[in-house]
DNA sequence: CGGCATCCTAACAGATACTG
DNA sequence: CAGTATCTGTTAGGATGCCG
């Protein structure tokens, strides 16, 4: 597991990394802390990272969008799409056309994300079933003598 | 930027990667799509990344994490705690003292998902700051001709 | 010390209808 | 086609107080 190999001190490092090594991993400071609360101010939402894989196959147009992203509400694409735009994760071309037809696409910095992003997905890929099987047996455990029975 | 490598089609791959290599870095599926929405469910919250980035560290007790994650209330950590608890992503360990003491430890599957989110504190750490520039960038744009002036 | 129960609110998100 | 606008419901999350 190399989970260091994004912690580089690009430029000036202002990061001190106290290690404490009791731990099965270690190497988590105060700022990570801030670091995650930034970044699930960006893609924490219900939609927005679903948003940033659907570009990672190129530029999409709305309606694209909203066929690709299965039971999105036009409202919450919209607004998910203004605030990625906002964060310049993503691209907006419209063209002065009719109909009119408008492009979405990742960024530089977006398609940067989409790493971490596809790393979660990865992830999910992979330990999903093994979850399930922690939530039923808790599940299980836990409903189990609420009904006492005669 | 190494982004296939999470994807190991590690046994008997259910998966059928359709690409699509029209964008920048593609590989993107409907089942990406489900995978993102269930570890949202996972720890798309506001806690839940950040308690296990505490216990990174190594195990904690209640009031541990309590002090180490500012700003949390008692109830979101409990909540946060037996949620986790029930993904099988965390340990919880009561000792019968007085006063009662209670550790709490990643498991391997809750150490295995802090290798994705370090992932994407590195990005934070590295981005947030652009990120800033584009919010204040479009802020300013949107702002000006709001109030035209005499 | 380590919780759980209760109340309350603000943000998130869905449905629907309308517009340029 | 690509959005806005409004109205409404659900739920995450905060504050507080009590209990084993």
């Amino acid at each position: 597991m190399n989970s260091d190999e994004g912690r580089a001190p690009s430029a000036g490092g202002t990061r001190v990394n106290v290690l404490r090594l009791s731990g099965p991993c270690a190497r988590w400071d105060e700022q990570d802390t801030d670091f995650i609360r930034e970044i699930l101010d960006l893609v924490g939402d219900k939609w927005s990272m679903l948003v940033i894989g659907a570009l990672a196959g190129g530029d999409a147009r709305y309606s694209d969008l909203d066929t690709m992203i299965p039971a999105i509400s036009r409202r919450m694409l919209t607004l998910t799409l203004k605030r990625l735009q906002r964060d310049g994760l993503i691209d907006r071309t419209a063209y002065a056309e009719v109909p009119p037809r408008v492009e979405y696409s990742l960024t530089g910095l977006g398609a940067s994300l989409l790493s971490a992003i596809q790393h979660l997905a990865a992830w999910s890929s992979e330990h999903h079933t093994e979850v399930r099987r922690h939530q039923d047996a808790y599940d299980r455990n836990a409903t189990r003598g609420e009904s006492p029975g005669p």
